[in-house]
DNA sequence: TGACAAGTACGACGCGCTTCGTATGTAGTG
DNA sequence: CACTACATACGAAGCGCGTCGTACTTGTCA
């Protein structure tokens, strides 16, 4: 029903979902101005239209909150890569993720804590 | 250089991975009739064009090649993802992927061989 | 050798996304 | 009350991508 969000979408909500609610000129400075603030504006319509955003419109300058979760949202981006690129298979693109290089030894660790309640859990 | 395959080009070069060369009927073939005959040939002339793609154009019908390989391509696409939602930790985008539940007790098995490896690594 | 089958080349269109210019409305202030 | 600052609304352009129709070339075979 309600879409994925688009990049564009993503940077904004990626906003919004750390502190929230936000006018349209907030999430333009947070952005760092790498878009015009019309176009921040446009784009945060475009996302109430598509229910990716509520706002409330009872000051002059509306407030925006999230309307979809970030759990869910990163989790469906993923499988939207994972049937794209990885035949299905999650756990090939998380090893591939892993083995990029880019993760900490700390990092590591957690995921490995989040392996073992998995495999708990599945027996 | 050579930019990462777009949705339709990746589509064949997973056909090219797993069996090269091919030809463009081979390839339109193996894809299902998902697109039509000459959608898929000039996509792969783009994708030559792009340096995605070797051709050998001494038969009637050319021979295609995947001039990029299948690792380095997928690490890029999920350090696309990671910059673009996941605050650039790739760590975390794996975590994600474990926890869509997609991944079977074997594919667990293997995440944390892979772990166990990268954690000795690293020392 | 002529006609058909099968290949490549190329141009163009439709769509979604991003971008921004411009029009319009409104609250505050001297 | 007029002026300025700042907000929203909206239309339209540019671009990349996917799609396909059509033209052209070439090999094959009866």
């Amino acid at each position: 029903m309600k879409p994925l969000p688009t990049d564009a979408e993503l940077q904004i909500l990626q906003v919004l979902w750390k502190r929230a609610p936000l006018t349209v000129r907030e999430v333009f400075e947070a952005l760092g101005n790498s878009a015009g603030y019309t176009t921040v504006l446009k784009t945060m319509q475009i996302m109430a239209e598509k229910g990716l955003v509520t706002r409330d419109e009872s000051n002059r300058s509306h407030l925006y909150r999230p309307a979809v979760q970030a759990a869910p949202t990163e989790r469906k981006l993923i499988s939207e890569l994972v049937d794209k690129a990885f035949e299905g298979s999650a756990a090939r693109l998380a090893m591939r993720a892993l083995s990029t290089g880019r993760a900490s030894r700390e990092e590591l660790a957690e995921v490995r804590r989040l392996l073992e309640t998995l495999e708990e859990q599945d027996s």
